[in-house]
DNA sequence: AGCGTGCTTTACGTTAACGTAAATGTAACG
DNA sequence: CGTTACATTTACGTTAACGTAAAGCACGCT
């Protein structure tokens, strides 16, 4: 019989996610986590599940993993509060706001940097000029 | 007379530059800015102010500091030579296409935040139909 | 002489998210 | 019982780019 009840080892985990053992247990101490202890091993449930799975999305947005630990311990607490919901909307749009504001300064940057790419090869062409003759065609 | 030659003290760099007098002590013991030495205070040149400006704006780039020092090492040896132009060239495309790459992660992070956020909306529209009837229009 | 201002050096502190090494434990296999 | 495989705890190390505190010159003014 399966007699893991729908647990994972910490491999397992790491298999699972992609992510190390040092990584699991590092969540584990910033509260993050909170996977059975059968004697001194780790089982993660299907809640530590879906909580590396939204921790690692958290992540992608650029979430610092104690605003996560925060945005996970509210929905611990009462998960069906609209308040907390509605805080949680107001968090997520803030950051939204971030993130398009170092999009635009990430175009710019890109732009100047192509910029003065496009200046370095004018140098480059201008040395490249081979005196043959005096115009150069072809 | 302006016994000044061109230098600025310190202070008038930060002022200029919109740094701090660590950041250019750092910058100078990083071996970026060379500035004169007259007794134990610093004067900042002409090349140290476009230095300067390279560094920051290199910075914009995301270089490291690391980066920046030996972009600055090789002009400083021989700006002319071609190779090292060509080089430098090859350094920049590299990093655009890394914030190119950067770029569309980011643009992805967004569009999924912006999914989530719409779900998280729904959530609450739900929950705010006043259940006075039945159906709810307007 | 005393004071204020501006500059200096030295050197430890900060932050995030793990990496990595060392020593130990334990369960199952043969 | 010895080995192997996987797990655990503890705790110091890493990286970048400065911040910040402490303590002390050096100059000019009064």
């Amino acid at each position: 019989m399966t007699d893991s009840l729908d647990t994972l080892s910490i491999r397992q985990m790491c298999d699972a996610f992609d992510v190390t053992p040092r990584t699991l247990r590092f969540y584990e101490a910033k509260e993050l986590l909170f996977p059975i202890r059968l004697g001194t091993r780790r089982l993660f449930t299907r809640a530590d599940r879906a909580r590396l799975t939204l921790i690692l999305r958290g992540k992608r947005f650029g979430f610092s993993l104690e605003d996560i630990r925060q945005l996970l311990a509210m929905y611990e607490r009462d998960g069906s509060n609209q308040a907390q919901l509605l805080r949680t909307l107001e968090i997520a749009k803030d950051r939204l706001a971030q993130m398009e504001a170092q999009r635009a300064e990430l175009d710019l940057a890109i732009d100047d940097l192509k910029t003065q790419l496009t200046e370095g090869e004018k140098m480059i062409a201008a040395f490249n000029t081979p005196p043959t003759q005096e115009g150069s065609a072809q």
